[in-house]
DNA sequence: AACGCCTGTTGCACAGAGTGCAACGGGCCT
DNA sequence: AGGCCCGTTGCACTCTGTGCAACAGGCGTT
């Protein structure tokens, strides 16, 4: 709505991409030399981009500074993180915690698998909607009407056979989701990685954010994954619990 | 120097310490109340801003997607990791991966002790620049003048005894790192806790990042500590040879 | 139940702020 | 040395952002 700052924010994603010099941002943006320099300017100012030594502007510090205090300051994953921390102690498998925001959802924590993983910690990305365990819990509490808003509105990307192909289908999955109190995914995203995930609630019973095991064929079947089940919603309902307040916890800081 | 813009992105920062509503944007902001909707409106397009289902608006998903893609497309993040991951196997404590940035400091990349640590991830967080070994390295391959500049500049809080007093013992401090080629910080910043930290460097010979161990004084004493010396250094030095194209190294992306 | 308060929202007129242009300057390659 | 390319600056024009005042809706109070 306001088209100075508009411009400004599109050359946050731009630089994303990779560095750029400020030819670069100004003809992406449309817009002259000039004005691409002064918006540049109080973004540097900002400390949102940074000038690298070859004069190119990148992303900035105080980015990364910016999305670890909102991400810390979400009282969901502090009060969580030691619940998924115990549960990868007892099934020794990669934990996640997700939440769902503005028709995305995305990690906010997560603990390794003990196994050895190369996978670097992917907290803060967005998750594949469609076919992601955590996203199905999150996504089927939505009332119908926006549920299917949403479910119309998606790509369906094919990343596997068994990743969910269209929106009906999707729809159907999370009406029996949202039946059962349970999502999982069986190779939908990764041919050999199965992940099973349970609701946290809040105190007015909606679903705040969602947890999830996952693991790979080669350690645990997806029958072995399953058994799992208790577990983890035993673990969300624990969550849950503190959560909403009805179970006390003291805390350190506000 | 473009005031919409400088308005639009102060709110970050203040969103940063908890969610606020409209009018305390506005006030904080200074401006009336629809200046201060639209530009909340325009962050909120971009999904930089997330309004609650209070009403109350906080920091919003895109912002932890765009840290996210900026730090991963470092590309000396990527080319340490592994060394990261190996000196840890090796040695068993706290890794870090740090880099300097308008007069401040972040980790960039960790890799976490084995032994039991309640510490969550503080990748992307401001170190304490005064007392932080990795610190040390980086301002201390500043031309002199900058780093006078950078010394005097700076607070110098206290946290502990030994913490670095003032600018001109902070100067000295890196006159001796700039001579010796490593940093230490022997309770600097927590009493319990000592870091020893080593440059990695870039083709010009200039420091790039720097590289740490931390651990506490429970798990081994600082004599102990900087008997890992040789293995930060030279691990340091593996990192650096990478970085600077002399260690031939195949990658998979651009 | 009706009132009044508080917060978010809209339309509008004014002018201040952002824009593109053109000219300058410095570094690098030819 | 020459020419080219990129970043930078000053300026006049006008478009865009601004504050005001009035509206709307929710909530607590009397």
């Amino acid at each position: 709505m306001s088209q100075t700052v508009d411009r400004a924010l599109s050359i946050l994603p731009l630089l994303a991409e990779g560095p750029a010099d400020l030819g670069q941002v100004a003809d992406r943006l449309g817009v002259h030399k000039s004005t691409a320099l002064r918006l540049l300017r109080t973004l540097l100012e900002h400390g949102l981009v940074y000038r690298q030594s070859d004069q190119r502007y990148r992303l900035g510090a105080r980015l990364f500074a910016l999305a670890q205090e909102a991400m810390e300051s979400l009282d969901i994953r502090e009060i969580a993180h030691p619940h998924l921390v115990r549960l990868n102690q007892q099934c020794g498998h990669t934990v996640h915690l997700a939440v769902h925001e503005e028709d995305e959802v995305l990690y906010i924590d997560k603990v390794d698998s003990r196994y050895p993983v190369r996978m670097y910690s992917r907290i803060g990305r967005p998750v594949a909607v469609t076919v992601a365990a955590v996203a199905k819990v999150l996504l089927a509490d939505l009332p119908e009407p926006e549920r299917r808003a949403v479910a119309e509105k998606l790509d369906y990307p094919p990343y596997t056979p068994r990743s969910t192909p269209h929106a009906s289908a999707f729809l159907d999955e999370l009406a029996a989701v949202r039946e059962q109190g349970w999502a999982a995914d069986l190779g939908g995203h990764e041919e050999s990685v199965n992940c099973v995930a349970a609701p946290v609630r809040g105190a007015d019973g909606r679903v705040a954010a969602a947890m999830s095991v996952s693991a790979p064929n080669v350690v645990v079947t997806a029958e072995e994954l399953l058994t799992l089940l208790p577990l983890v919603r035993s673990t969300a309902n624990a969550i849950s619990g503190e959560y909403s307040g009805r179970t006390p916890v003291e805390k350190a800081t506000a």
